[in-house]
DNA sequence: AATGAATGAGATTTCATTCAT
DNA sequence: TATGAATGAAATCTCATTCAT
């Protein structure tokens, strides 16, 4: 979570980072870490309190339970990728691939850098959207939805072809890209992240037939 | 699971249809059902006994113990998918195209009459490659090495184009489709799995320029 | 609990005494001795497992949870009242005045040789009425009908007087025998049962003036 | 606890009422809310740290701890019943009959305005007596000294019959009283106060039968 | 093989109390 | 005095697994 801000419960931005340290941060940080290693179902909040180096009380100071942590966390996400997806969308002066492009790039870039968050990314969705459907981040499908604007745009103005289903292949690449984030955080030299996102780019456009 | 053949531990062909039952294939529906609908976490061995109508204790004469269930899955699944891809794999009047095809239609057919079995495989895989990557079926390797011979020999004769990474053209592809099973499994009548085979076989083919 | 009947979750009657030895019941015994010496909110499971001479989880496997160990104690006590009180009721040879003796007596009598179980009758009540009232065994009520329905009988009769509310009448003694089985249980020898009940038999009939 | 007086731990007397307000005032008086309301185990230092409009730090300036609270109540409810209840007794114009009655009304007047108090009264008391019996107020015993002395009093002029023993009689009193304030507190208008009042003078003096 | 009562380790969560400011 | 963030001990409850029958 680097260099991002992040917004907590109060809406106010997260941004100190003075001696006395910032615990809803640094709890938010250690279940990164904890909830990638071990995922989230093995993850224990004594863990993470230890990594975050607080007590185990202090986690409930600042997150209602466990699943409220995981819910921050894809709150965090996601609304950062529907923020950037929404400027790519408005920007005028890039044409629909470039557009498709920028939004592929976008994913890789927020993930480059931070591994365990891409674990938790690609492997903890599910869990949430099972189990608290109604308390998900509404910028999940806000994104999408960004998504799918783009690729209409491109198919109005004839550079896509009308024979896809929007829907279909939005999940049909996101599946694919989430996989391969999977791979590469597990194994970032057999798969290193600028050749995976060079191929996605092709393979979305032409496909692989000669 | 309907009238699949599956091995049991120690390979003898599971097919006895009679009345007293096949506990251990009991066991190994219910668990798919149970753990379809519930998650593996929140899956309770006591509610798969219930299910298979057998007493919990009972699951513990065939399976060594929960995660042990979920393997005995997955070897099934993968076990299934990657004979019947070498089959494709070998069959010499298919055209590398036909043979990608019926890569994916395998696939589909499958899943088409299973939900639960889908929500499984979908869902649950992570966990085992995490968790006991060591146990992990070995036909899941195999299925995906045929299925990387199938586009070699498509690249080899000049169908398909060199452009692209082959291993990362496998995990984009079936990620895609793992998260189209998924929509699927959750609302069939919004994602038909026959419009859902049909976008993917055109994208994997052509992209989406025109 | 001694040598009383109780019946069990599914209603079947309670009353081995066999070796291999019954944890329901021992558990319920045990609860009724942990409750009565530290009070409900200070009583551990794990203690009364401990003097039940089973193991924690087992209390869970009879009893929902900690509130419902209580409520079978309260039901036990009030059922027991109720039935005994409705056959005094019914009984056409006792006079009025011989009846509400009768009442009196059946209380006295259920608790006098049971210490433990009258603490935890005469402190627990109010934790119960006020946190799941819905769920709080219909004897009580059924029970203090039975006691009004006397009364009612003895106004008619003539021989009570109609000055008297029946509903603060009822509650009036009741409080103050609670109070005193109070005082009994925990100094028997300042306030010797008999004597008690004796004393409570006149105050009720005659008051204090001459 | 309105316009009443009370005593602080150095036994200064808390009158206080400027704008900065009473911290120990208020937080007592808060505390009667929440332990009426919630029962002492369910209630909360924040919760009463909350409606004293203090911080939760600012409990533990005034009161040792959580019991010491509830301490500080009933010695403060205890000392007044038993120096009203002293002055009665000195009092050479009342009859024993007359004195008996005051004694009934001064309870039922101290706790009319007050439903939190006479909740905290009618069910905490027991929790005090069995944790910590020997710091529980000493007014507790003088007041019922106070009310013994006028039934001997009563007793040895001949108002009072002989036939009681004196000590179950002022708990079976008291007993009655506490019930039937309990239930006044919780349903007012099915128990109204003045009618208990006239029914428990009546009782005690007359008993019920003709 | 089949059972299901019994186990007990373990994890989440609560909250009275403390203490640095 | 006053604060309230931080603490961490403690307790309830769960449930995979065992084992005597």
């Amino acid at each position: 979570m680097n260099d991002l801000l992040f917004l907590n419960h109060h809406s106010q931005k997260i941004v100190m980072r003075t001696k006395e340290g910032n615990k809803e941060k640094d709890i938010l940080e250690a279940a990164v870490k904890v909830f990638g290693e071990y995922g989230y179902h093995n993850s224990k909040i004594a863990k993470i309190a230890e990594v975050a180096n607080v007590a185990t009380g202090s986690v409930y100071v600042y997150y209602k339970n466990k699943e409220d942590i995981l819910l921050q966390i894809f709150d965090f996400v996601w609304s950062r990728l529907y923020h950037d997806a929404e400027e790519i969308y408005k920007n005028a002066n890039l044409s629909s691939i470039e557009k498709l492009d920028s939004l592929i790039d976008l994913i890789f870039d927020l993930f480059a850098s931070n591994t365990p968050l891409t674990l938790v990314f690609v492997n903890e969705q599910n869990h949430l959207q099972k189990s608290v459907p109604q308390k998900f981040t509404p910028y999940y499908e806000k994104f999408f939805d960004c998504g799918e604007h783009i690729v209409i745009e491109g198919i109005n103005s004839n550079v896509f072809t009308k024979t896809i289903d929007v829907k279909i292949f939005r999940n049909y690449i996101f599946g694919g890209i989430r996989l391969l984030l999977n791979k590469w955080a597990n194994a970032p030299d057999e798969f290193p992240l600028n050749k995976i996102r060079r191929n996605v780019k092709y393979f979305l456009k032409n496909g692989i037939v000669t």
